[in-house]
DNA sequence: CGCCGCTGTGTACAGGCGTACACATGTAAT
DNA sequence: ATTACATGTGTACGCCTGTACACAGCGGCG
């Protein structure tokens, strides 16, 4: 039996580093270096573990995609009526579930990433297929990309105003949003 | 009087050739000398006219916001009928305004900019505010809001999937969250 | 007509980057 | 105990970056 000669998570630790650091400096400051000194690792332990810097994004960006699944999956078990639905998403959104500011941060570099790296676009799609079909799973299809665009629209909006918007006022906007959808 | 020795748009078009870049390269990819390529200008001239490229960031994002508002001015001018409001949001989103794919991305770029920059956040609200306040001329402020969130959440998802969105399923959506506003 | 001064530019520099690769290091087998 | 090897790392290299700065070229003044 052949013995690992130090941590066998190192590689799983390096990934969620790289996520972390992604987290605070974005993509455009994620480097080999930070990513190391935020994993305790040497350097030359990155290129070790992963063929490129790209693909090391890549892999952190499918892990925290992973996450926020199971997040929104745990999010909306036990939802029955339409008012918990509609306070479920608002929770959502207010920050008061398992995501917070950092995460969505993550989720929108993700995004952007995407937009020019059709590689990460799988990552997307398989989030966003998750995402709308645990939404679907109390509304037809077409509302729950409404509430889908929602929730990231106005979390976007919630994290860059200064002023806080009203838990209320999203509550107004997800309950019109999803509707006379039956639960 | 001065004379100058050449052209006196210089300043305005190395922003402009700044915004192209922004918008092909991201953030992360937008150096002094692309733009300098870009604009025709020598690489000197960059340094010359702006303090820092940080500075010809904002410059940049803040001349595309711009942008952004007169187009939104221009396409909700003359909407009068709760009608006529739904068509309008449902073109911006699909892309029959006179904002495409390119505005949008970025307008993607300074959301997550600004994410990390407060410098930025100027320019986000003022351009949240501009957008909220045409909105604001027919329905209630918590429903631009919505409209608001879902409109960049909609073409966010749109751009991102690579199964087109139906425009009946975009209408369908819009004319829900405008609820029964009157305009 | 010659000089001055200002506007604008080519070039060079220091720093940080991704990545390759020669070597150390610990383990298993003999 | 010694060898052979797989595993892991320190270092160095070439490239690209933002920025400074010494100079060039031209317009106005004496």
């Amino acid at each position: 039996m052949p013995t690992r000669r130090h941590d066998p998570d190192r590689k799983a630790r390096i990934i969620d580093a790289a996520i972390e650091v992604i987290a605070e400096h974005g993509v455009a400051g994620t480097t080999h270096r930070l990513i190391a000194v935020a994993a305790d690792v040497p350097l030359g332990s990155l290129t070790y573990h992963f063929s490129s810097l790209e693909d090391l994004r890549a892999q952190a960006f499918r892990r925290h995609a992973q996450r926020m699944s199971v997040i929104y999956e745990a999010h909306f078990r036990g939802i029955e009526t339409r008012e918990e639905l509609v306070e479920a998403v608002t929770d959502l959104i207010d920050g008061d579930a398992g995501a917070g500011a950092h995460d969505w941060a993550i989720a929108y570099e993700l995004y952007l990433a995407a937009l020019r790296d059709p590689a990460l676009r799988e990552i997307t799609e398989a989030w966003m297929r998750t995402s709308r079909s645990v939404l679907e799973r109390f509304v037809d299809p077409t509302t729950a990309r409404g509430i889908d665009a929602l929730i990231e629209g106005l979390v976007m909006h919630k994290t860059l105003s200064t002023g806080p918007v009203s838990r209320q006022d999203i509550r107004a906007i997800v309950d019109r949003t999803i509707g006379t959808s039956t639960p």
